[in-house]
DNA sequence: ACCTGAACACCGTTCAAGT
DNA sequence: ACCTGAACACCGTTCAAGT
C-alpha cells in the first residue's frame, strides 16, 4: 500500500527536535518518536543507525547555525564575538539538546571541527597554537556554560507551577522574559569581560 | 540474620559515586548499585526516595568542596579566583557526574545558594546587586564549561582504544596528562583573562 | 525496499510478603 | 525495622516475517 517511503531520516530528525523542544531530552523515546510518526519503533531502525546516533545527527543540524564568518575581517577579537554570540544562539534555540552535547564526544567532533577557523584566526592574529587552542577552549566554556547553567532553564516546571496556582496574574511569563534576560546580559558580560581580558595581553 | 541494616544511606551514596566514577553517569542503575552492595534493587528504596535524588545527594557532597572563603580577605578578585579554582577542582574530580549538575535545576538550588557568598562579596566591593548576579553567573559558566567540554573527557576510550593496538608504548598516558594540563592551563587563561577584563570597568 | 510483530535484555519503582 | 520476590510499565535494539 505504502507506494513511497513514510520515513526519511531527516523528516525523523526534525520529529526527534520538536520532540526534544517539547517534551525535553529524557522525553525523547524511540517508540514515541515513531508514534509520532505514525509508525512503529522497529521502522526506525531502516533509516538510523542508533538513538545515540540519530542524537549526533540532531545536534549537528543545530550547530551549523555557528558563524565564524566573522574571522575574514582579520580583526580576532570581532571573531570571536560574532562567533561566540552565533553558538550561544545557535544553542540557546533548543536548550533541551544542551545537555547531551556536553556528554559524550559529541561537541569534540562537529564543534571543534568548526573551532578550527577560529584557531587559524587566531594564529594568524600573532597568538601562538598553544594560546590559539586555549582561547578555543575558552570560547567553549563560556558558550556551553552559559548554554547549560542558564536562569531559564528549569523555568518550564516553574511556569506550570506559576500558571497553577495563579491563572491571571501572568507571573510565568514575567519570570522567565526577566531570566532570558538576565542570562543575554551576563552572557555579554562574560564574553566581553574575557576578550577585554585577552586583549591586555596581546601584540593586536 | 541481619543483626543491624546493611545498608545506609551513605554506605549508598558512596557506592553510586563509585560506580559513576568508574562506569559513567549511564552505568549507574539501581540494580547495578543494589548489587555491589550485595543486596536486592527493591531494598534501596527503603533509604533513597528515586534515584534523581540519589544523584542530587552524591552531587550535594561534592559541591560541598567548592571554597567561596576567598571572600574575607575582602578583595573580589581574590575571592573570585579561589571559588572559581576550587568549584573546578571539586568538578573535576568526578567529571562524569558533571552532565547530571548541568541537567535540572540541580545547580541553581545546590550551588547558587552557596554563590550567595559570591553575590555579597561582590556587592560590599562596590558592584552593583544585578552585575554582582551577573558576574556570579559568568563564574559558574566557566566552571561549568570547563568541567563540560574538558579535552580530558571522552579519552576514556581514546585509551582503551589505545591500550588494546599500542600496547607498549603507553600513548593513553600521554594523551590524558597533556589533555589534563591542557584544560588547567586553558582554565586559568580563561578565568584570569576574565576577571582582568572585569577589572578593567569597576572602582576597586 | 520498507514496515511490522514479537521477542530479548534491560530500566525505575511499588508493594505485599517474609524474617 | 529491614530486606526480598514478583510484578508493572517502560526502555533500546534485533530479526524473521509480511507486503
Amino acid at each position: 500500500m505504502p507506494r513511497n517511503p513514510i520515513l526519511s531520516a531527516s523528516r525523523i530528525r526534525t520529529a526527534a527536535l520538536h520532540i526534544i523542544d517539547r517534551d525535553g531530552l529524557d522525553g525523547l523515546s524511540m517508540r514515541k518518536l515513531a508514534a509520532e510518526l505514525g509508525v512503529q519503533a522497529a521502522s526506525l531502525y531502516g533509516h538510523v543507525s542508533t538513538k545515540d546516533d540519530l542524537l549526533h545527527e540532531v545536534a549537528a543540524g543545530i550547530l551549523e547555525k555557528v558563524d565564524v564568518s566573522g574571522f575574514e575581517s582579520g580583526d580576532w577579537r570581532q571573531g570571536l564575538l560574532s562567533c561566540a554570540r552565533s553558538y550561544r544562539a545557535a544553542l540557546a534555540e533548543h536548550p533541551n539538546i544542551v545537555p547531551f552535547l556536553a556528554y559524550g564526544p559529541a561537541h569534540r567532533e562537529a564543534s571543534l571541527r568548526r573551532l578550527d577557523v577560529v584557531h587559524g584566526g587566531l594564529v594568524s592574529a600573532g597568538w601562538s597554537r598553544r594560546e590559539a587552542t586555549m582561547i578555543a577552549a575558552s570560547l567553549l566554556y563560556l558558550v556551553f556554560g552559559a548554554a547549560l547553567t542558564s536562569f531559564s532553564s528549569g523555568f518550564s516546571e516553574d511556569q506550570a507551577f506559576y500558571r497553577d496556582r495563579y491563572p491571571n496574574l501572568d507571573k510565568a511569563h514575567l519570570l522567565t522574559s526577566v531570566a532570558r534576560e538576565l542570562d543575554h546580559d551576563s552572557f555579554e558580560l562574560a564574553l566581553n569581560a574575557f576578550v577585554t581580558g585577552l586583549a591586555a595581553r596581546v601584540p593586536g
